[in-house]
DNA sequence: AGTGAACTGGACTCGTAGTACAGTAACGAG
DNA sequence: CTCGTTACTGTACTACGAGTCCAGTTCACT
């Protein structure tokens, strides 16, 4: 093992980055290999095939992703008990953090897996869907505890309130890539940010 | 000619029908000239590669959107000539339209290839930004009309504001691609809505 | 009758995914 | 010390899609 610290962890950290910079069509396993100095017969025998390894990659950023949220709206929750303030103050910290992010934040994964998923099996494209649903559930249950506090001004659904994180998170991200601009992402989770200010303004 | 009715139209047809389903890459010169009936020599008469189909396909595409955008809001004054209401009955009209389309709605195409945009030359991605841009000046526009009426009760940037529609559509069609469910894109547009509904609300 | 646009069809190159399998180095269990 | 397993290397092969080249054909219009 030595410094080679688990090769299947290195194929999915180069994989990762290159897909994060050009898309998993662009990314060959030529290059992979050739970027964590196997040949191409080590890399199947870690992964079937591409989809193995889509999959794998998924796996692996869906529970980073998670593990984001899960500290950053923990930490709000430190700076300020109201679960209101709470959330404003986590949106603020994932809009501060999304700048700071140099090119490609993970959250391209589930925007590009969705956007070819014929390339990929029901496997990848069922782990892409139970990550959105559990980010839904994630904020529609901190939107709620909200609402039990702040009377909502307008009725909204909370489930898609709650999307509208993931929405509008996947909808600057596509804004950025394609305006080749660097703080779209983190100026529509602002916006949001005032949305949720007006929404549950007390009266 | 005869029924023929030109045959790069023809090509231009199949091939955005099998990218709004199944993706650019996952769409094979193959199967278009199958569809259109005519040789592989015959395609590459036309489009001299595949980017050549992809700046084609956004050029059209780009021209019919903002063609219903303008109709859109056209129809929308002429139901209120209040430029608030105007936005809030466009939106409606628009989330409407959305819920209505079967499966794909070309707004795929500009995510699409804004997370594949290694597979594609540099005029594909500045004609995918400059339609971005055109929807955030057009937006801007509106929403600054409304602003010298109705009083912002928080302060927002309005290019932002603008591309939000943009995000939030293409956000919502991620989340329904993902999901696999099929009134996201309008649920979130409706979310929008409600948002400027708050924000443009008279004191 | 002649010209050019719009093709057809076939042969070829190249890059990438994926298969198959034989061989090997390292290591822990017996 | 050897045996088996894990983690590979390396080579050779198939299949497929993109893209090139080009010779020949059809048809409309002048």
């Amino acid at each position: 093992m030595d410094q080679k610290l688990d090769t299947r962890s290195r194929i999915l950290d180069i994989a990762e980055a290159s897909v994060l910079e050009k898309g998993f069509e662009a990314t060959s396993i030529e290059e992979i290999v050739a970027g964590a100095e196997i040949s191409r017969g080590g890399f199947f025998y870690h992964f079937k095939d591409k989809n193995a390894l889509a999959r794998a990659m998924l796996e692996r950023y869906i529970e980073v992703e998670n593990k984001l949220y899960d500290d950053l709206f923990a930490r709000a929750r430190e700076l300020n008990d109201d679960p209101l303030h709470c959330m404003l103050i986590g949106l603020k910290l994932l809009a501060e953090m999304l700048e700071e992010m140099p090119t490609g934040h993970p959250g391209c994964v589930i925007a590009s897996t969705a956007y070819q998923d014929r390339l990929f099996d029901e496997g990848v494209r069922e782990l892409n869907r139970q990550a959105i649903l559990g980010w839904r559930k994630r904020f529609r249950g901190m939107f709620e505890e909200i609402a039990e506090i702040y009377e909502p001004r307008e009725a909204v659904n909370m489930d898609a309130l709650g999307d509208m994180v993931s929405g509008v998170v996947e909808g600057g991200l596509v804004l950025q890539r394609a305006l080749r601009e660097h703080n779209n992402a983190s100026e529509q989770i602002m916006l949001f940010r005032t949305y949720l200010k007006l929404l549950f303004a007390p009266k």
